[in-house]
RNA sequence: GGUCCGUUCGUCUAACGGUUAGGACGCCAGGUUUUCAUCCUGGUAAUAGGGGUUCGAUUCCCCUACGGACUACCA
């Protein structure tokens, strides 16, 4: 095989979704896999919709995601530069390979008559295309003298120039992961390749710089599979056949529930994130929540994106990139779309984050402590972690659930006051503090023998002891073990967490 | 409307002519547990429909249905 160059060439028109994280994704893993080159380039061939902010959220959501490029706009590279309007200047003189070999002309009409055609043919319910049927009575260098077009020309008269797409012919593409698909031409229409802005089109940019930069295998979403026989038909008319990169169209990403692609939308409507980092719109100011934010960890996102319509052919579902990597293959991916399921990203989340060592759990934790104005010292956070990481699914749900070891109940669960406080309970409790006073050992062990021994000698019950206990340390039914809490808050503020719920619940 | 692509448990998917159609998430039940989780065990649940081909179809072919993408001087 040829050295395998691909590419991820979004469109800066705004932030990147998940679908097109996964397929930057899949071109990575691609690439690696093969020990190829992955490079990015920035398709903003339309200026009318260009988004401030969107190249660099692109960027920087792609290194949140571990997916590294070899080549792209942000680091340079051989083949720069990498942001097609930077290369505009070069694609004129491609557009002119096609005029003199007669394979694209020069049309005329302007955008007000074109769409005077289309409202004309809706009404006869018929569907306008510029194309071998009608192409003969439009204004364009075919059907008005080499003169006339000449004059035009020199006049600065706006002009487009169009592919010439045979009449009958049967176009053939080649996809990795649909086999063959073929269409007649006759289907296909005379698409614009140079705008009268003097930027080419997607369908020119991409095939001469997918040319130019040796590209070897074209990744990319399946709402471009119709347009593939119209590239495969441009690098015959470049003459750049032998060339050509292999395709592989992949399959889209579904909204949760229902039907259709996954949009910006569902992520507002369902409760879920559709894009990597947050996104501010510049424009409205809108605002639409990421990964990143919402507390995933990049290794559970890439983990979870992967299986999107692709799998190892075993059963092992949680894989390092480095494993996906080893793993990956094109034959591999499905055909069908997939759908997203919040639930199981949740899944891969918690899964990620239990695994986690305790210090990197703390590093989390204390960014969040840091952010909420609470001094901890790191000797207490981390030894708040391995109690914790289990029992949390997202990155907040650490401080949700680690909150009492950094600041006393304010309040008490008042269910479990009714269930647990008795008349004798603040002497029961004032009992525990003695015994905690005289307790030397403050590990989670020597307190949980002394605390059930306590309870045994005294033949009261477990559960009441426990839940009060806990009740007067959290302020509530939830956290670890009592005696792990305990351990962790140490003597003085055990006792005087205890002192205050008698205090404040009295008899 | 036209073209193209697709269709296995609710969801992600495995099985590339012969399996009691497997796994994971979710859900349900049980176990562990001082609470809530985690964890462990078990259960629930699928080949869209109809025709072929074949000794035998989830698997190959055709039709239907459904879904999706595309149909711009957007990518």
């Amino acid at each position: 095989m040829k050295e395998v160059r691909v590419r991820f060439a979004p469109s800066p028109t705004g932030p990147l979704h998940i679908g097109g994280v996964r397929t930057a994704l899949y071109n990575y893993l691609f690439a690696r896999k093969h020990h190829g080159k992955f490079l990015l380039r920035i398709e903003d061939t339309d200026q009318t919709r260009f988004v401030p902010g969107a190249e660099n959220y692109i960027i920087e959501s792609l290194q949140w995601s571990g997916i590294q490029f070899d080549e792209g706009v942000h680091i340079g590279g051989p083949y720069a530069p990498y942001r097609q309007s930077d290369r505009k200047e070069m694609y004129h003189q491609y557009a002119m390979q096609l005029i003199n070999n007669e394979t694209a002309y020069y049309a005329f009409d302007t955008p007000e008559e074109l769409e005077a055609l289309r409202k004309d043919f809706e009404s006869r319910k018929e569907t306008f295309q510029y194309g071998p049927q009608t192409r003969m009575g439009l204004r364009n260098s075919l059907t008005l003298s080499e003169n006339d077009v000449k004059t035009l020309l020199e006049a600065g008269e706006h002009y487009v120039i169009r592919v010439r797409i045979p009449d009958h012919e049967t176009i053939v593409v080649q996809d990795l992961i649909r086999g063959l698909v073929s269409v007649d031409s006759h289907l296909l229409d005379d698409k614009v390749l140079y705008k009268s802005d003097g930027m080419p089109t997607y369908h020119l940019a991409n095939v001469v710089d997918d040319y130019l930069m040796k590209i070897s295998h074209v990744i990319r979403g399946e709402e471009w599979l119709p347009s593939a026989p119209l590239h495969v038909l441009l690098y015959r008319y470049f003459g750049w056949e032998a060339d050509m990169p292999e395709f592989a169209h992949l399959p889209l990403l579904l909204k949760p529930d229902g039907n259709g692609k996954l949009s910006k939308r569902d992520g507002d409507r369902l409760g879920f994130p559709v894009f990597p980092l947050r996104w501010t719109d510049p424009k409205s100011g809108e605002v639409s929540s990421g990964y990143r934010e919402s507390g995933y960890l990049p290794e559970a996102f890439i983990n979870m994106l992967a299986l999107l319509g692709w799998n190892p052919g075993t059963e092992q579902e949680i894989l390092s990139m480095d494993e996906l990597i080893e793993l990956f293959s094109i034959d591999r991916v499905g055909k069908s779309g997939s759908k997203f399921d919040p639930e199981k990203a949740k899944w891969f989340n918690h899964h990620y984050l239990s695994a986690l060592p305790d210090e990197k759990i703390a590093g989390l934790l204390g960014k969040i402590l840091i952010d909420k104005g609470i001094d901890a010292t790191p000797v207490l956070i981390l030894s708040v972690c391995p109690l914790i990481k289990e029992r949390a699914n997202l990155i907040p749900d650490l401080w949700e659930q680690s909150w009492f070891f950094f600041t006393p109940p304010v309040s008490y669960d008042e269910k479990v006051v009714q269930k647990f406080w008795k008349p004798e309970t603040p002497a029961l409790l004032n009992r525990i503090s003695d015994l905690l006073k005289k307790q030397d050992d403050f590990s989670t062990d020597a307190l949980d023998i002394a605390i059930k021994s306590f309870i045994h000698d005294n033949e009261l019950g477990m559960g009441l002891v426990m839940n009060t206990l806990r009740l007067v340390l959290v302020g509530g039914s939830f956290g670890p073990g009592v005696a792990a809490i305990i351990s962790v808050l140490g003597k003085k503020e055990a006792q005087s967490r205890i002192e205050k719920a008698i205090a404040y619940l009295g008899n």
